[in-house]
RNA sequence: GCCGACGUAGCUCAGCCGGCAGAGCAACCGCCUUGUAAGCGGUAGGUCAUGGGUUCGAUUCCCAUCGUCGGCUCCA
């Protein structure tokens, strides 16, 4: 949570760069065809690199790549200066007047008003281009001097996809291609490296490795099929939430998969969900809707349990359900997107005085679980409305349950940041983003405050006063869902799960084949412990078996042979490689314990 | 959904311009009885995603469908 004060992108020398090499790559890719058969768009410096959008005559494959490399870097050696040039739009739209997207930019520039995101920009921009060799661009730079400041040597094209002009799949569809380049080889060498770990950590990858969920085109997309090791991690998560759940005061509920589809269109759902939801199914006049949330059934829920008095707030609903929402084919991905997800997801019904402190309790929640999965860098970020039409109109209410998220972010001392149009529909959000190990960024967590449902659906509790109130219900997901913190875990974790939630946490190697008996015994000892425990009693040879649980990531390793049986012990090896020697079994527990204990 | 790439044994992959499908690992069966990351030998395993088409002949070429992967407002 803490707020880093960077130079902006835009001023480093990195930025100056990536941009230049985005004209350089620009020019090569026009050169490989005939004149004025390629249009360009942009291409601006991104996160990692660079890309620029093209209109091409026929569809680029990576055996383009070397080609065009080839051609950047004798543009670069070449050392073109790169000129400024301010011109008039209609000079610009001239020098551009085969190519339509520059031109729709152009008139953007001119009509003056708009910025990328619809709001008016304060004064009319300047138009400017940019000039090295024989390319133009339309730009407002910076760029670097000469060609020549782009490190040959640290540049590579990395991947082509597809993208809408303007990101509008109602506009043509152009090709991207992306690239990156940085100050120096090594740097560039680091930048791959990255991308090498991430891909080794990929959770599709070590899913399968460690044998954890698969998915079948005899059950469809989106659905995850957990074999009984990934099924123990679904349930040791889940069990951990519910237990910190439990101890912090919230109750359970259930409320089952179906909804008629009518309550989704009291509570508001319907019309901005209903591209979400899986169609509905139908009996008699009925319809009705696999869940694809459960706050509507946890109000229900609340409003059958009958007339509900202050003292008896606040309630706090928390289930475990299973939802189905209807992911767009080709955003299903892992464990990531899933159209069969699991919420822990979280109700309290309670009054707007109580806001705060349910908050608060929230939040040390949170803050526990996190840690627990050792996710130490995280910051928040408060979501608000923006524009446009899927925001419930009801200003007052907006205006009030903001007012009362700032109180309580600010009461509990947290920093944050703001974002407008990240809301849900019903009220703004506090959303919790984690950096794993590799730096890159996960929305977990969210606290969000609604004003608006419990009023739709008719919910209330008699004040003090003796009057009928609407109640304030907080939304609240803690690890989110199970199947995608699990994604997002293994990544993390690289697979090696810390004691406590590794589905194996100790294999028993016994050496040959005459020690398979005391193995089983030793096992059955640790069973009674309580710790997860498999005996590896293969033919295989030691070595073998060794390789085998290193490789499923398994915690405790224990070796046992002539010298274990005879002195009744065990001999550790941990998947660090680290080899304690051997001892007791009551002096292996403790380390377990221990490691247990301290979430390791 | 859209664009592109891909889909060969449980896994990882080979199979050049069309001519009866291959390796390693895993599995199974033996032998070895083993001291901290792969002991040795053997056996079995594929309607080459599915359905059409072209051809004397298709895993290979073409089309469609399904699935997977990379992208699809980090903004001249």
């Amino acid at each position: 949570m803490s707020d880093h004060k960077e130079i902006p992108y835009i001023e480093t020398e990195l930025y100056r760069i990536r941009h230049s090499a985005a004209h350089v790559m620009a020019q090569a890719v026009m050169e490989q065809f005939e004149p004025g058969e390629v249009k360009i768009a942009i291409g601006p410096p991104i996160e990692d690199g660079f890309y620029y959008d093209f209109q091409l005559p026929r569809p680029l494959t990576p055996e383009d790549f070397p080609v065009i490399e080839k051609r950047m870097r004798q543009i670069i050696a070449a050392k073109h200066k790169f000129e400024k040039r301010v011109v008039s739009a209609e000079e610009a739209k001239k020098e551009f007047a085969g190519q339509p997207f520059k031109l729709d930019l152009i008139r953007g520039l001119e009509a003056g008003g708009v910025d990328e995101n619809g709001e008016p920009l304060k004064e009319k921009p300047e138009i400017s281009f940019y000039t090295h060799d024989v390319f133009t661009d339309l730009c407002r730079g910076p760029h670097v001097e000469n060609t020549g400041q782009i490190n040959p040597s640290a540049i590579k094209l990395m991947s082509i996809a597809g993208a809408y002009w303007r990101g509008d799949e109602k506009n043509p569809q152009l090709t991207r291609i992306y690239g990156t380049a940085f100050k120096s080889p090594k740097e560039l060498e680091e930048h791959l490296w990255r991308l090498e770990e991430a891909k080794k950590r990929d959770h599709r990858k070590l899913g399968k490795d460690l044998g954890l969920f698969y998915f079948s085109d005899d059950i469809g997309p989106g659905v995850p099929l957990f074999t009984p090791k990934g099924e123990m991690l679904r349930h040791l998560m889940e069990d951990y939430v519910r237990e910190a759940q439990t101890r912090y005061g919230y109750e359970h509920v259930w409320t089952g998969h179906l909804v008629k589809e009518d309550l989704y269109k009291k509570s508001g759902h319907y019309d901005n969900y209903a591209d979400v939801m899986f169609p509905p199914m139908v009996d008699e006049n009925v319809s009705f809707r696999l869940k694809p949330m459960n706050c509507p059934s946890h109000m229900t829920l609340y409003k059958e349990m009958g007339r509900h008095s202050y003292r008896e707030l606040p309630l706090r609903f928390s289930e475990f359900c299973t939802l189905y929402r209807y992911e767009k084919s080709g955003e299903v991905s892992g464990l990531t997107r899933v159209r069969a997800l699991t919420q822990d997801d979280c109700h309290t019904f309670c009054t707007p005085d109580q806001i705060q402190q349910e908050f608060s309790l929230s939040l040390q929640l949170i803050r526990e679980v996190l840690e627990r999965y050792r996710f130490s860098d995280y910051k928040v970020r408060l979501s608000l409305r923006g524009e446009g039409g899927k925001y419930v109109d009801d200003p007052e209410k907006w205006d009030l349950a903001e007012a009362a998220l700032r109180a309580a972010l600010d009461a509990n001392k947290v920093e944050y940041f703001e974002a407008a149009g990240e809301a849900a529909f019903y009220g703004p959000k506090a959303d919790f983003i984690a950096r794993d190990v590799l730096g890159r960024e996960w929305q977990l967590s969210t606290i969000q405050v609604d004003f608006i449902q419990p009023a739709r659906l008719g919910l209330a509790y008699i004040g003090e006063d003796n009057q009928e109130h609407t109640p304030v219900v907080l939304h609240r997901a803690v690890t989110g869902t199970t199947e995608r913190f699990l994604g997002v875990i293994i990544e993390h974790f690289a697979g090696a799960f810390p004691v406590w939630l590794a589905p194996e946490q100790v294999v028993v190697i016994p050496i040959a084949d005459r020690h398979n008996d005391y193995a089983r015994q030793v096992a059955a000892q640790l069973r009674a412990e309580r710790l997860r425990v498999r005996v590896d009693d293969s033919s295989d040879r030691m070595n073998a078996k060794i390789r085998d649980a290193q490789k499923q990531k398994v915690p405790y390793m224990l070796v046992v042979g002539d010298a274990e049986m005879e002195a009744n012990q065990v001999a550790p090896r941990l998947r660090s490689g680290e080899n304690p020697g051997a001892m007791s079994l009551a002096d292996f527990l403790a380390i377990a314990r221990k490691d247990i204990e301290e979430g390791n």
